[in-house]
DNA sequence: GCAAAAGTGTTTTGCGTACACCCATGC
DNA sequence: GCATGGGTGTACGCAAAACACTTTTGC
C-alpha cells in the first residue's frame, strides 16, 4: 500500500490477501437511569473463559453489514427498541483482546428509557447495573466502559442528549438527579432550574408528579426529543454548577 | 455471540470462522502549519482507480500489530518522525468504501512541525496541501480529512496541542495565526496574548525574530512541550475571542 | 518618513456561583 | 404539625469581550 508504481485492484487484493483475517465487533455501553442511578445493560458473557463475568451487549460486524447497522442492530435485538440514541466512541483493537482470535471493536455507547423496554430483559442473563458498581468485565470490556462513560460525561456537559434517558414527561428534580447521577457531582437546585428553563428546550406539561410522598413537582416534556438526537452539536452549552 | 450456553473459545472460533474475513487499516490525518495555513500531508494514490487523487497516509493493520502501533509506524515511515502527537478519532467502516473487500479503517490525526521533518517527502508523491484547497480525494478519505479537522479544531479550544505544529521558539503572532487558521476565525490580538501569558504555559527565551521586514516580535518556548502530550487532559482551558 | 506589526490597559458586560426562605402535599 | 422536597430572587466576582494608541524595526 505504499510503493510508487501504480496497481490494479486485484494487484492489491492478491497482494495483501493475508491481512484479511481479522474480524470486527461492535460493543454497546447501553445506559440507563433508574432509581436515581445510572445503570448499564450487561449480558453473562457466553464464553466459558469468562464464565463469572458480565460483557457488553456485542456481536460480530457481518461481512457486508455496516458497522452502525451492526449496533443498530445489536440493539434492537437485545431491547426491541430502535430509533434510539446511538454513538460511536473509540476502537479497541489490541492484538490480544480476545481469546478467540483477532477480533477488533468498534464501542458505541446509546441511551435509553430504561422503563420503556422491559421487553426482551427476562430471558438471556441480562441484567441492568449501576454504573458505579461495576469492577470486573470480560474480555476489556471493563475499559470501554469506563471510556464511554467518560465520554457520556463530556457529551452530556455540552449537548442536551440526556432527554434520551428519561420518559416523555419528567420533573426538573428527576433531570438534575439524572445529572448529578452521570457527573458525579452536586449540583445547585436553583441554578439548575434557572438555567434549563431559560434554555427554553422545555414545555411544562401542566401535569403534577404522581404518587410523591411530598409536594409534587412539575412534569416538563422535551421539546425536541427527536431533533436533537442529530442536530445536538449546534446546542453548545455547558451544564455547571 | 448471543445464545445462552457457555461456549468454548474453540467452539467460538469455528462457528465464526467466516467472520474472519476482514482487513483493518490505519489511515493518519497529519496536519503541520505553513506559510499561515494548516496543511495536510498527502500522498498519490497508488491504486489505478483513483490515479489522479489524493490519498491520506495510511496501511494496513498487521496480524499481529495494535492500532496504535500500526499509525506510529505509518507516521515514522513517512515522515521519519517518532514522538509525535497522535490521536484516535474515528473508525470509518461502510461496507463500499474500499474496492479492494471489506477494510475497516481508524482515523488518526497528527500534529508535527512541519519544518522539522523534510526527510523523506521528496520521494514518493508525497505533498503538503492547504486544508482548504482539498475538495475530492480516494476513497472516503475527503470525510475523514473533516471529521479529524472538526476533531482538532474541537480539542484545540480546549487543550494546549497546537505547540506540536510550532518550532520549537516561536512567536506569539504565530501561535495566533495557527489558532485562527485552524478554527477558521480571527481573534483579538490583545486578548489572545494576555491569556497565553497569563496562562504561564510559555517561557520568554529572550530572542527576537530574524529576517522579518518589521518590528520583529519576541520568541517563547512552550514550557512543556513533551509532558503536554500526554497529560493534556488535565488542562481543559477555552481558547476564545 | 513610512509601512507593518509589536506591544500594552481599561472598561463593560454577562455568566457562573453562592445563598435562604416560604409553599404545597402526604402522612 | 411535621417532614419532605417544590418553588423562587438577589448579590458578587470573575473572566470574556470590546476597544486605540504608542513603539520599534526595515526599507
Amino acid at each position: 500500500m505504499g510503493t510508487a508504481t501504480k496497481k490494479t485492484i486485484q494487484q492489491l487484493v492478491s497482494e495483501n490477501s493475508n491481512y484479511f483475517q481479522m474480524a470486527i465487533s461492535v460493543d454497546c455501553v447501553i445506559f440507563g437511569f433508574d432509581n436515581n442511578e445510572l445503570k448499564v445493560l450487561l449480558i453473562k458473557s457466553d464464553l466459558e473463559e469468562f464464565h463469572n463475568e458480565w460483557s457488553l451487549l456485542g456481536d460480530l460486524v457481518h461481512l457486508s453489514e455496516n458497522p452502525d447497522a451492526a449496533s443498530y442492530r445489536v440493539l434492537k435485538e437485545k431491547t426491541g427498541l430502535d430509533d434510539v440514541f446511538l454513538e460511536q466512541v473509540h476502537t479497541f483493537g489490541e492484538v490480544d483482546r480476545h481469546p478467540a482470535g483477532r477480533v477488533i471493536t468498534i464501542a458505541y455507547y446509546s441511551l435509553i428509557d430504561i422503563k420503556h423496554h422491559k421487553l426482551k430483559l427476562s430471558h438471556n442473563e441480562l441484567h441492568w447495573h449501576p454504573v458505579n458498581e461495576i469492577h470486573t468485565m470480560a474480555f476489556d470490556h471493563r475499559k470501554i466502559l469506563s471510556t464511554c462513560l467518560e465520554q457520556l460525561q463530556s457529551k452530556v456537559s455540552e449537548h442536551p442528549i440526556v432527554f434520551n434517558l428519561l420518559p416523555e414527561k419528567f420533573s426538573l428534580r428527576e433531570l438534575q438527579t439524572l445529572y448529578e447521577a452521570i457527573l458525579g457531582t452536586k449540583l445547585d437546585r436553583r441554578n439548575f432550574r434557572k438555567k434549563f428553563l431559560m434554555m427554553n428546550w422545555l414545555t411544562d406539561v401542566n401535569e403534577l408528579e404522581q404518587n410523591v410522598t411530598h409536594r409534587p413537582g412539575r412534569l416538563y416534556r422535551f421539546k425536541m426529543r427527536k431533533h436533537l438526537q442529530t442536530t445536538e452539536r449546534k446546542n453548545a452549552v455547558a451544564i455547571t454548577y
